[in-house]
DNA sequence: GCCGTTTTCGGCCCGACTGTTTTCAGTCG
């Protein structure tokens, strides 16, 4: 049982007491455990072995007893006892956006409600707008939210498929001693995949079934045929592993990364059948092209690029010079200032931007002028401490429902860099976005806009903007345009950063991170970036700091 | 349920929006 999953039973748990309607303090105290939990980088089993668990921030005796348990057993007696008298399917209501634990609980207890069916019926019946503080508009909402948890297609997150593929293939290339690699849509690096695809150079299928089962994350053997086993996985979903025999592997390595779009134009060029070879360059090279990078195999004009020798030199995670949208403890991130240069320094970084929240997002705990004066005063004393990576002063400055930013201009003058950014209102409509953004792209101050959309991936759409508009001020404003790299967000997308570069507008590619592994997310950035063809000179992060400079003076 | 040189009780992060009301509860970030 690993801290994780501990932490996913804590959060069950907090639930399920949300929804009985228990002290919200209580059911708070479980959620701040299991994030404790979660980021807790020693296993569980060792700190409870020296009887330690109080020790961490959040945990006293109570969630210690339940922490051990759970560890212990795999289980936790309370969550059983409390399923006795709140059912466990309404925990799939509370996904149902505008629901909360609260409406979950009165549509149980005053309409005798536990499922989705039940309550799209009950809904449509009109027996919601019954209840007290319920009207036509509510019941309208929940119909809506009904209809966008069915249109989600519960597909993974690259997120959480890739770091699994990674040691998946790692796993079976110990075991089976034969090259193994990842295909599909994993390889290219979709924002969410179906599965994941991996090709091992085996004669036969059934010779990788006994490494698969012993693979971690893998839950049972699915399905063996004639070209390859499907093993169901813990995170959902399943990993598929094709055999292809050495002298093909070229061959199949190049129809399971697909798309099949892409594949399908190959085939057509090849006649037919793709050439039987060893090596992937070679199926690209029979046809007379040149490699193409996975993640341009979307069928979006790669080919006939590769034909005409135009394909793009795509940018690199070894490209950027820093990353500039990051946060430290002294807003809601785990890290301290220094242990962010310490991190960049090892990921050899020239710079790195400490963006806190400014002091309107109370909920990240935002930074007040006060406060700001006094990080400035830590900054500079880790730039002397870590002169290899240069720190500059930048906030996240939260752009307000007016359009107005939440630090006077005054202020904004003193940093070196400012990221702005838009939390809330992003339901309203084009004509007032646009209205933000544009007078955001306009303020001289402002050099980064970061997620322009604030879309959340397969949980909220975000922010519906005429991006030609946006990208032409965007433009003349020198003003960057970020790719977020946090696999939940990854925004902008691929398609439109690619109209982005093709506008000219300067990109930003940032991790976003909250804490130091979430460093790392900045490769999904940079594949959103591949995926649109950029290459390294459209991002200003892969300057060496003086250009840096001169455009943050531009 | 946790926490405490303000320590064994009484706080705990908070403001805005939405849909429903006519003064507010619930949700969200």
């Amino acid at each position: 049982m690993d801290n994780r999953e501990v932490a996913e039973q804590l959060r069950q748990f907090a639930d399920l007491l949300e929804i009985k309607g228990e002290n919200a303090f209580r059911v708070n105290a479980y959620r701040r455990a299991a994030d404790a939990v979660e980021h807790e980088p020693e296993p569980l089993e060792a700190i409870i072995a020296r009887d330690e668990l109080t020790t961490i921030e959040g945990i006293g005796p109570g969630l210690a007893a339940a922490i051990t348990e759970i560890v212990q057993t795999g289980r936790y007696s309370a969550t059983e006892e409390l399923l006795d008298e709140v059912p466990g399917t309404l925990l799939t209501l509370l996904g149902i956006p505008g629901v909360g634990p609260k409406t979950v609980g009165r549509l149980y207890r005053e309409l005798g409600i536990t499922t989705l069916v039940q309550l799209e019926a009950a809904a449509r019946a009109g027996q919601v707008r019954q209840l007290k503080g319920f009207g036509p508009r509510a019941e309208a909402r929940i119909l809506e939210g009904i209809a966008f948890l069915h249109r989600r297609t519960n597909r993974l997150s690259i997120g959480t498929a890739d770091p699994v593929a990674r040691r998946l293939v790692e796993h079976l290339r110990t075991e089976l001693g034969v090259p193994v690699e990842i295909a599909g849509s994993v390889r290219r690096q979709c924002e969410t995949v179906g599965n994941i695809d991996l090709v091992a150079a085996v004669e036969s299928p059934a010779a990788v079934v006994p490494a698969l089962e012993s693979a971690p994350r893998v839950t049972e053997i699915e399905e063996v045929n004639d070209a390859f086993v499907v093993a169901a996985l813990e995170i959902g979903s399943s990993v598929r592993v094709v055999a292809a025999a050495p002298a093909v592997f070229g061959t199949e390595m190049v129809r399971w990364t697909g798309s099949s779009a892409h594949v399908a134009e190959l085939v057509r060029i090849a006649g037919g059948t793709l050439p039987h070879v060893a090596e992937e360059a070679e199926v690209y090279a029979a046809l007379g092209l040149p490699w193409i990078a996975p993640e341009l195999r979307e069928a979006r004009g790669e080919i006939a690029a590769a034909r005409a020798g135009k394909l793009p030199r795509l940018i690199e995670v070894a490209d950027l010079r820093g990353d500039l949208h990051l946060h430290s403890e002294w807003s809601d991130g785990r890290a301290t200032i220094q242990q962010l240069a310490e991190a960049a320094r090892e990921r050899g970084y020239e710079y790195l931007c400490i963006a806190d929240h400014s002091g309107g997002l109370r909920v990240a705990r935002g930074l007040d002028v006060d406060r700001l004066r006094e990080q400035w005063r830590e900054i500079d004393r880790v730039n002397e401490l870590v002169p290899e990576v240069r720190l500059l002063r930048a906030s996240e400055v939260e752009v307000r429902r007016d359009g107005s930013l939440d630090f006077p201009d005054e202020i904004l003058a003193e940093f070196d860099l400012v990221v702005a950014s838009l939390h809330s209102g992003l339901r309203q409509p084009r004509e007032e976005l646009m209205k933000r953004i544009l007078g955001v792209l306009r303020n001289p101050h402002v050099d980064i806009v970061a997620h322009p959309t604030g879309r959340i991936i397969e949980r909220r759409p975000g922010a519906d903007y005429d991006w030609e508009e946006v990208f032409r001020v965007a433009r003349v404003t020198g003003t960057a345009i970020e790719i977020n790299a946090d696999p939940a967000r990854l925004d902008m997308n691929d398609e439109h950063a690619r109209m982005a570069q093709e506008a000219g507008v300067f990109i930003s590619i940032d991790s976003d991170a909250h804490d130091i592994p979430s460093l790392d997310h900045i490769r999904y950035g940079v594949s959103v970036a591949r995926r649109a063809w950029i290459g390294p000179e459209s991002v200003v992060n892969t300057r060496p700091l003086p250009d840096l400079l001169a455009w943050l003076n531009r």
